[in-house]
DNA sequence: TCAAAAGTGTTATCCTTACACCCATGT
DNA sequence: ACATGGGTGTAAGGATAACACTTTTGA
């Protein structure tokens, strides 16, 4: 044991840093992710595409957000405004790759966010709807049809399907609490915990692409329904940037960071409605982020849109300043559909 | 020994992860950090205790959780229950031994929470109640009596300092959000961002470590009032510990993680007080989380405390499934001191 | 004219805050 | 008796959710 420490100090401990950035913008209603189009289509078992993401230079970055913002500048030629960390993934086996004796990944992954004005993709690039990855997670239409007529079931099978009684239990109070079936309410937060809950299900494609399994006729349909994957465990990223956004809008005024200068009060709330999944009552809306402080009129009025010109707003700094924890409050709508707008 | 693995470093992708733990635990109303004390009283420049660390093991450790696991068990004997990534540090030069061609440190923060009954100290090690370290943090008794005596000079001077006009006014502003002056409000979440001012402004202990300046006497005494410094930046991990629980309880039920199974309402005003720095409206507390289900009774009573024998809750786990956010409003007192309660 | 979006007004209800007050125990 | 903490009642004010309704444009 002791003797091996040498060898251990120079081959175990030592890993490379990849650094990964989830660019995230708004068009209109639909929120986005940029995606660097399969770049190796590669050995069988790599799927999809990936976020922008490089490898860490201890000797010439000088901080980890540094190295990140030089990859995204050279990967997309986008400028990075609003950069935030999120999480630093260690776990072993999730990329194919390792397991054929690969080194050791370890990743950060960062949160960025763009301004809709900045938002051009060249060619090698995509701005991918993030529902396209997470079909159940959008709201704004309804409850999603696939989750009680596909993922219920397919769970509950997986809930089932464990030997021991109490794991079963909590297998199936799991389920409840994340999905929020029988009692428990839908927490639209809970990105993270619903990803995971379908990996570990085996039912999302990443699950079978580390290569502990190989799915049958039924699973691969039932992967057709729980949206694209991407590579190695981008797809967990976004999910923990999904979760975060909707948890941060509501105390912080992130959100503006996505919308250009000036806006109407329309364009917000379907920013807003994009990322939460969910739709808001409108007139209540208003009230809220006007009454909040949150953004004043510019005098200026835009006359595009179907109806009456709307005015611009803009951000008010003075509220950062002025208030603790200045978000905006969601103030959701029930029976959602866009129809009763 | 030491040769090769610096040599191995040069290539310029590779780093060791150190993986730190903030232990947090509460006794009655003290919020208490683990520390283990000096261990290499070491070269000058080396400042305080620190927190249990060590490198991560990517050969044997299965996930990064699991390596720090390993550690705490080894350097603390403690066993972790909850658990939770915080941050990943990398900046150059927070670590002296660095500046001298040590490793790049690039640390993984954890914040682990400890029960009241666990809590138990071993020779090496120290439970120091964490506004020893940021005495400005603690307005419990009032507003802490350095914030305008000492910090708000000392902030000003730095404000002054710059030569430009414009950095003057950045510097201003930072400072008056931050700090909650000049109209603006104190937002105790803001731990890291008082912090991370006082260190760029040469306010802390840790500043001058890094070798960048050398105290005068009159900077000594501000350390002396800025409170006990700590090794590397394990106080800058600190800070973002405290700012993460103190937003943390108002909306997921982690104080309980704190708690011993059972206990009193006011056991728990207290703890959540200490966390939060600031004092609660008794009345309306009791009020709320009786309200918000987020504790029942246990019908057990407890006989200690000076007055009336209290009873006796415990967490009400339901609250999980039913209630998206679950935490701990926090009905705020404005005239602060406990005297008046 | 109608569809689509911009806006205003009003109400019932709930939540928060503040204050006043009584209860049970140990010293 | 009184200090200390436990515990209840209640009323004013504010925030929220739901509803109905008017206004202004382009097709």
């Amino acid at each position: 044991m002791k003797m091996s420490k040498k060898q251990s100090l120079k081959s175990g401990f030592e890993v490379q840093i990849e650094l990964s950035a989830a660019l995230v913008a708004i068009e209109g209603d639909s929120p986005r992710i940029m995606l660097l189009r399969d770049q190796a289509p590669a050995a069988k078992g790599a799927v999809g595409a990936g976020l922008p993401s490089g490898p860490f230079d201890a000797v010439n970055d000088r901080t980890l957000e540094e190295g990140l913002r030089r990859w995204v500048a050279q990967q997309s030629g986008i400028p990075l405004g609003y950069v935030e960390q999120l999480y630093t993934f260690g776990d072993r086996f999730r990329d194919p790759l390792e397991r054929r004796g690969g080194p050791r990944p370890v990743s950060v992954g960062y949160l960025a966010l763009v301004r809709q004005s900045d938002l051009r993709a060249r060619d090698a690039e995509v701005w991918s709807d993030w529902y396209r990855h997470f079909p159940w997670e959008d709201w704004r239409t309804g409850p999603p049809a696939t989750l009680d007529s596909v993922l219920a079931p397919a769970l509950k099978a997986w809930v089932d399907s464990s030997g021991e009684r109490s794991d079963r239990i909590r297998r199936k109070d799991r389920a409840d609490t994340t999905f929020g079936w029988n009692g428990a309410t839908w927490d639209n937060e809970r990105v993270l915990e619903r990803y995971e809950l379908l990996y570990e299900a085996g039912l999302v494609a990443e699950a079978a692409a580390d290569g502990r399994f190989t799915p049958d006729e039924r699973t691969q349909l039932i992967f057709a329904i729980t949206g694209a994957a991407m590579m190695k465990d981008h797809r967990r990223i976004l999910a923990t940037v999904m979760g975060r956004l909707r948890g941060k809008i509501k105390y912080r005024p992130v959100i503006f960071e996505l919308m250009p200068p000036t806006f109407t009060l329309f364009q917000l709330q379907q920013a807003i409605e994009a990322l939460a999944g969910t739709l808001l009552h409108k007139q209540n809306f208003r009230r809220l982020v006007a009454h909040e402080g949150l953004v004043e009129p510019t005098g200026q009025v835009q006359t595009l849109t179907g109806g009456r010109p709307a005015e611009l707003f803009q951000f008010r700094r003075d509220v950062i300043r002025e208030r603790p924890a200045p978000g905006v409050r969601l103030p959701v709508r029930r029976g959602a559909g866009r129809s009763q707008l």
